[in-house]
DNA sequence: TGGAGCGTAATTTTT
DNA sequence: TTACGCTCCA
C-alpha cells in the first residue's frame, strides 16, 4: 500500500523533468555525481531527489544536505519544504555544519561552549599578536603571507608541529612558530578561526571511528552541493560522513570552480571516480536560461581549459542576439553606456531588476555607481565590505562577544577604549603584560585593576569600565535584543554614534537599530536563542546572503557573488589583462583558468542579452591608466558576438568577423592564439582599431605604450640590486612591465620581500661596483 | 592620553 | 583614491 503511493509520488516527482535530471532524481543508494552545468535545473534536481529519498522511505532527518552558503541552505529549505517534506531534514553550510558538530564534540576538539569565531580581521590582529610573541618583526614577514600559510596548512589538517616539521627554509620555520603561537592564543581566548570549523571536525572524524559511525547511521543519505568548491577539509569531511554507505550525491560543475585562491580544490570532483568506483555519473546539459548565442559564447571559451570535464552544452531557447562586444575609449563612457542602454530599456517597460552589472573587482564599482546614481535609477550593491563589516556593528558585537566568551580578548581591546573612556594604549600595555604574567584573560586582569602595581591613576577609569561590563553581563542574560539593546545605552556608543550624527557624520545609529531588529527577529524565530548561538549565526553570516536578486533594482556585484544567480540582461565590465584575468593570476602562481571560469560564470549567467565591454584606459586608484582587451575576448567564436565601438564623439558597430586584422602591427607574442582567419578585437591599446575618418580620436594609449617601451626599468631583471630610500638595499625577485606601472618584488636584507609599483617607490638601481 | 597629520603602500575574489 | 599605521604634539 504504501510503496504503491511512493511509486505514484515518484513518478510526480520525474514528470516534469529531462533524462539526465531523472535520473539523477530516481537514483537511491550509492556514490552518485551530478554534473550540472550552468542553467541546467540543478537545484530542481537535488531537491527533488531529497523529496524522493523521503517518498520511498528515508526519514527526513537521515538525510544531510550540505551547501556552501547560507542563502543556497535557505533555499534548499524553503523549496523542500514546498514539496511537502516534514521537517526534520538537516540543511547546512559547510561551516554551520561545523559549529554544530563542534558544539557536540567539541570536548573532543578543545573547544568549551561559547566559543567565538573570528573572522579574517580578528585572525590577522591574532597572527600580529602571535608574531609580537615569537619577537618577530612584521616588516620580516607580511603578517597576511602567514595567515594564508596558516590557513592552507589547516585545510591540509597539519597541526604546527608537522608543519614544522616539513618546513625547510627559513620563512617556513618562521611561520611554523608563529602558527603555533597563533592555536595557542586561539586557545586560551575560547575562540576558533573559520579554517578550524572545518579543520577540527575533519580531525575528530579522521581520529574518533565510532564519531563517523555514529554519524553515518544519523545520516544516512549525503548530498553536496557545488562540490568543485569543495578543500581538502571539506572533501575528509564529506568522505568520512558517507563512510559506510557511500550514499553521497555531489553536485557541482567544475567550470564554475572559482574559489581555488581559497583552498578549494577542483579535482575533489575532476577525481570523483577516482574516490566512489563504483559512482554514477549524470550529466546534466541541456540549459534552460540561455539563448544559443551566449550558450555558444560561454562553451567556445571555457573550451580553452585544460582542466576540465568536457561538457555539451545545449539548449532548446532562441537563438536570441549576439552578444556585444563594446570598447570604451575610457572607464566612465563604459558606466554612462550601461547607464544609458538600462535607461532606454526601462523605459520601453523593462524593470530595473532585471539588470546585473559585474565586475572582477569592487573597486570598479563605483563608476558604475556614479553613473546611476546621476540618473536616478534605483540600484543595489553586494558590496564585501557592508554591513556586519561596519565600525558601529564590529563594535557592538564586540561588546557581545565578550558577554559570551570572557576570554575573547580580541574582542575586549576593541571595546575597552570604544567609545573613547580614557584608557590609553600605556594601560592597556600594562593590563596585557599582567595577563600574560599571570595567564590570565584581559577581562579578569580589568576585573582586577586594583591589584596591578603599575596602574593607578587610570585604575579608575577601568573600574568604571569593569563595572560595566558586570552590569551589562546581568542584563544579557535575557532576549538577545535586550543584550543588544542594554550594550548600545549602557556602553555610551548609542550616544556617541549620535553625536557623530549631529555632527554631520554617517548615520550609524540607523546601522546599529537594524542590528537591534535582527536580534529581535532572531528572538522570535529561534527556539531557544542564545547569545552564543546568535554570535555564532552572525559570524557565519555573509554579504552573499544578503542579495536579493528580487528587488526592482539595477543589481552591482562581483563575479563571485554572481554565481547561482541569473538575469535577463548581463553587463560584465572591464575585460582587460590585468583585470580579468586579473594580475595576480597573470603572475607566477596563479591561476588563468580560474581566472576563465569566473568570465564563464559571468557569461552564463545572463537569459537573453550579454554585453561584455572593456575600455581603452580608466581611472585605476586616482591615475588614468592605459587598458589592454582581455585576451579571453579573443576566445569568444566570431558567430556569437558583435562588436561595437564607443568613442567620446563616434561609436561604430561592426558585426563578428568583418573586422580588419592587422596582426602584422603586433609584436610576435601578441598574435592572435589559433592561427586561423578570425575577426580580431581591437587589442592592446586599440592598436587593431581602423585607423578611419575618426580623427578626433588621440591615441593616448599608443603614446602610453611608447613611453612604457622606453622605460626606466628595461634593465631591470631578477638579481638587479636596488637601493631603496627605506629598506636599503634589496635584490629584485621578480618584475613585471606593465601599462604605466612597473610591478616588482624586491628582497631586502633586513625586511624581506616587498612588492613595489615602482614609478610610485623612491628606488634605484644600485649601479655595479658600489 | 588621544587626536591630528603625515608618509607609505597598494588594492581579488569570501565561507 | 584610500586606508592604514606611525609619530608628534597639545
Amino acid at each position: 500500500m504504501k510503496r504503491m503511493t511512493a511509486t505514484h509520488a515518484t513518478t510526480r516527482l520525474l514528470a516534469d523533468l529531462n533524462e539526465p535530471q531523472r535520473q539523477a532524481v530516481a537514483h537511491r543508494d550509492g556514490p552518485l555525481l551530478v554534473l550540472a552545468g550552468p542553467g541546467s535545473g540543478k537545484t530542481r534536481v537535488i531537491t527533488r531527489r531529497a523529496a524522493n529519498l523521503v517518498q520511498t522511505g528515508v526519514a527526513p532527518r537521515h538525510i544531510l544536505a550540505i551547501t556552501f552558503t547560507n542563502k543556497a541552505a535557505d533555499e534548499m529549505r524553503q523549496r523542500i519544504a514546498a514539496l511537502g517534506i516534514d521537517r526534520g531534514m538537516w540543511v547546512y553550510t559547510f561551516h554551520a555544519l561545523g559549529v554544530r558538530l563542534l558544539r557536540e564534540f567539541g570536548p573532543l576538539a578543545h573547544i568549551e561552549p561559547g566559543f567565538s569565531i573570528y573572522d579574517e580581521a580578528d585572525q590577522k590582529r591574532l597572527v600580529k599578536e602571535a608574531m609580537a610573541l615569537c619577537q618577530f618583526n612584521d616588516q620580516l614577514l607580511k603578517p597576511e603571507r602567514a595567515l594564508s600559510q596558516i590557513s592552507a596548512a589547516k585545510n591540509r589538517l597539519e597541526t604546527p608541529e608537522k608543519y614544522a616539521e616539513r618546513s625547510d627554509f627559513f620563512d617556513q620555520r618562521m611561520i611554523a612558530r608563529i602558527y603555533e603561537a597563533y592555536e595557542q592564543l586561539l586557545r586560551q581566548r575560547n575562540a576558533v578561526d573559520f579554517d578550524d570549523l572545518l579543520m577540527r571536525v575533519a580531525v575528530v572524524l579522521r581520529d574518533h571511528a565510532e564519531i563517523v559511525e555514529r554519524l553515518n547511521i544519523r545520516f544516512q543519505y549525503l548530498l553536496i552541493d557545488e562540490y568543485q568548491d569543495t578543500n581538502h577539509a571539506q572533501y575528509l569531511i564529506a568522505k568520512q560522513l558517507s563512510k559506510h554507505h557511500h550514499n553521497i550525491c555531489a553536485t557541482g560543475d567544475p567550470d564554475q570552480s572559482i574559489y581555488g585562491w581559497r583552498g578549494a580544490d577542483i579535482s575533489n570532483i575532476l577525481e570523483f571516480e577516482r574516490d566512489y568506483p563504483e559512482a554514477t555519473i549524470v550529466r546534466l546539459e541541456e540549459n534552460y536560461r540561455s539563448t544559443k548565442h551566449i550558450l555558444r559564447a560561454a562553451s567556445q571559451l571555457i573550451r580553452n581549459n585544460r582542466k576540465r570535464k568536457h561538457k555539451d552544452l545545449w539548449t532548446h531557447n532562441a537563438e536570441g542576439e549576439p552578444v556585444t562586444v563594446c570598447e570604451f575609449d575610457e572607464g566612465r563612457d563604459e558606466a554612462e553606456h550601461i547607464a544609458e542602454t538600462i535607461a532606454q530599456a526601462h523605459e520601453s517597460g523593462e524593470p530595473y531588476g532585471n539588470f546585473a552589472i559585474m565586475y572582477r573587482v569592487n573597486a570598479i564599482s563605483r563608476g558604475l555607481e556614479e553613473a546611476l546614481r546621476f540618473r536616478g535609477m534605483p540600484y543595489r550593491i553586494a558590496r564585501g565590505v557592508e554591513f556586519y563589516n561596519r565600525r558601529e556593528i564590529r563594535d557592538t558585537l564586540a561588546y557581545l562577544r565578550v558577554l559570551a566568551n570572557p576570554a575573547d580578548d580580541i574582542a575586549l581591546l576593541r571595546i575597552i577604549n570604544t567609545p573613547a573612556r580614557g584608557i590609553g594604549n600605556t594601560t592597556i600595555g600594562r593590563m596585557r603584560e599582567y595577563a600574560e604574567e599571570h595567564h590570565l584573560s584581559l577581562l579578569e586582569v580589568v576585573r582586577r585593576v586594583e591589584t596591578i602595581p603599575s596602574i593607578k591613576t587610570a585604575a579608575r577609569k577601568v573600574r568604571a569600565f569593569a563595572d560595566l561590563m558586570a552590569e551589562l553581563k546581568v542584563e544579557s542574560e535575557g532576549a538577545v535584543a535586550d543584550a543588544v539593546g542594554a550594550v548600545l545605552k549602557r556602553s555610551g556608543l548609542e550616544a556617541a554614534l549620535k553625536k557623530e550624527r549631529e555632527e554631520g557624520g554617517e548615520d550609524r545609529i540607523a546601522n546599529v537599530e537594524e542590528l537591534v531588529s535582527a536580534a529581535a527577529r532572531y528572538d522570535e524565530e529561534i527556539e531557544d536563542p542564545t547569545l552564543e548561538d546568535f554570535l555564532q549565526r552572525v559570524s557565519l553570516t555573509s554579504d552573499q546572503d544578503a542579495i536579493d536578486e528580487n528587488a526592482d533594482a539595477v543589481l552591482l556585484l562581483t563575479l563571485h557573488a554572481a554565481k547561482g544567480l541569473e538575469f535577463p540582461t548581463v553587463f560584465i565590465v572591464g575585460l582587460e589583462q590585468g583585470m580579468l584575468p586579473h594580475d595576480r593570476a597573470l603572475q607566477g602562481d596563479g591561476d588563468i583558468e580560474e581566472e576563465r571560469r569566473l568570465a564563464f560564470v559571468g557569461i552564463t549567467r545572463a537569459e537573453r542579452r550579454l554585453y561584455v565591454s572593456h575600455a581603452a584606459q580608466r581611472f585605476l586608484r586616482g591615475v588614468m591608466v592605459p587598458r589592454c582587451a582581455s585576451q579571453f575576448l579573443d576566445e569568444l567564436p566570431d558567430d556569437a558576438v558583435t562588436f561595437e565601438h564607443h568613442g567620446g564623439s563616434s561609436s561604430h558597430t561592426t558585426t563578428g568577423g568583418s573586422f580588419v586584422p592587422m596582426d602584422d602591427q603586433l609584436p610576435p607574442d601578441e598574435q592572435p592564439r589559433g592561427g586561423h582567419k578570425r575577426r580580431e578585437w581591437p587589442r592592446k591599446q586599440s592598436r587593431t582599431r581602423p585607423v578611419d575618418e575618426d580623427e578626433h580620436y588621440i591615441d593616448v594609449a599608443a603614446q602610453e605604450v611608447a613611453r612604457a617601451k622606453k622605460s626606466p626599468y628595461a634593465d631591470w631583471t631578477p638579481g638587479t640590486f636596488v637601493e631603496h630610500k627605506m629598506y636599503g638595499v634589496g635584490q629584485v625577485v621578480w618584475i613585471r612591465p606593465g601599462p604605466g606601472q612597473t610591478r616588482a618584488a624586491i628582497r631586502f636584507a633586513r625586511h624581506g620581500e616587498k612588492t613595489f609599483i615602482l614609478e610610485l617607490t623612491p628606488i634605484q638601481k644600485l649601479e655595479r661596483g658600489k
